[in-house]
DNA sequence: CACCTTGTTTGACTCAGGTCAATGAGCGTG
DNA sequence: CACGCTCATTGACCTGAGTCAAACAAGGTG
């Protein structure tokens, strides 16, 4: 598990319980949270409640009431829709520094859960819109990353509706390595942390086509696998796949 | 064409020429915005630039540098990527009301034209941004507007990823007619302004996919062809197959 | 009114990716 | 250390939607 070694540096959370005023969440918010201003951040701060979401743990579900609003500082999310007869389409991933449930409706349109162990700074939606009112500045960020989701989400529109498997896992796994390395730094090992049945509901795909897709890459030695992630060999073949 | 009544109870555009200061652009714009409180619709109207789009023509391209923002008064608009090798996905069909290039980024990340004759409000991107620090409250209409349409981005990724042909058809159907209803009022037809190509791109289809879709709807008498759009017959036809 | 042009429909065929089923690999546990 | 569990891989086969091509329909024009 990718975040393994990182919830060791502090004591563990117990389960899916509140763990309110924990220092570390807190640290690791401010330092993490890369969208907003010094000023921003410790506004924030002071109406922040950390909390550790055990991996494979519900953070929210579709259309329950949204009175929280997220952030989260370690390990990875989904988010996602169900159709009633139960395919899904995972809307997207969450890593540190992402915000969650910002859209001002007072219902979550996606249900969110954790992929790995995750740590999320909590606000109360009332007190979060409140900052917001009090600082235009911060109102002006939140659109900014709001506007940045959407186009994120457009260029999804393009990869499903226009794109083959192949290309769906080449964009797939640049984007990720290039959201990575804002975290981490820039490497050709991307982390997995997510089951290949996430990826195919991501890409719109089957367990089974994202499976030999891999496969595939690996053969032709474009992919090296690695535990927990993959080791991207041929930058070009994949750039090439992306590109056209 | 849909708008062709509407176009004549005006003076007709000269072409693709700018036409400033057109009071009925200005009027419709203040009366079909309905995002916007009347505060807000009237110091935004000291910086409108009324202008006509012929059906066809170009508004923007991908990539040009966005110096302005577009408020659609009258006609359809199609949003749309294309990929290097001339695939293209619409990601969107604007109406009246609607916004385009909101994001706050300096270059449009998709092209944008008309699909019949289309009447905007052009802002300048400069002045728009200066009325958004002084109005802080037109800020968080603006996020609103942002977060709906990030919402709807995410229901197609839904619409894309997981849907059949027949689904898609449905959904679209659905979804238009609804926001027609809110423009003019509900009915159970649909105006279809786009061309089937246009749908396709906007479902991630083929156009002979879709022509036979609507066939198989027209065949089983789910929907009626008429003039410029169809008529749903059988309603719950198509609600069984966007709730399943 | 014959002749384009542009968009749509329809049919025949193909194929990328889905479905179904078996096998394998890792891992926690009695 | 055998067992069960979950997840990933692989193979064989199938099918929904794509491709290719022809016919059709509706304007527009010489």
């Amino acid at each position: 598990m990718v975040t393994a070694g990182a919830l060791q540096r502090h004591p563990p959370c117990a389960g899916s319980e509140l763990q309110v005023d924990c220092q570390h969440c807190r640290a690791r918010f401010l330092s993490v949270c890369n969208a907003l201003s010094d000023e921003e951040l410790h506004s924030l701060a002071t109406i922040v409640d950390p909390r550790c979401v055990p991996a494979k743990t519900t953070l929210f579900s579709q259309g329950d009431e949204a009175t929280n609003v997220f952030n989260v500082t370690e390990g990875m999310a989904r988010l996602y829709k169900l159709l009633p007869d139960g395919r899904r389409q995972i809307i997207g991933f969450a890593l540190p520094g992402d915000f969650l449930g910002l859209s001002l409706s007072d219902r979550f349109s996606f249900s969110a859960d954790a992929v790995d162990d995750v740590r999320v700074c909590r606000f109360q939606r009332t007190r979060f819109s409140q900052q917001l009112d009090e600082k235009p500045h911060l109102l002006r960020r939140l659109h900014e990353i709001a506007s940045n989701e959407l186009m994120i989400a457009q260029d999804q529109l393009v990869v499903l509706g226009r794109r083959s498997a192949e290309e769906r896992v080449a964009v797939f796994l640049l984007a990720l390595r290039k959201r990575f390395a804002a975290i981490h730094h820039l490497s050709p090992t991307v982390p997995l942390p997510m089951s290949r049945q996430d990826i195919a509901d991501y890409l719109g795909l089957t367990i089974e086509t994202v499976s030999r897709t891999f496969s595939k890459f690996f053969k032709e030695k474009t992919l090296l696998n690695v535990p927990d992630g993959v080791r991207i060999l041929n930058f070009e073949r994949l750039n090439e796949l992306t590109q056209r």
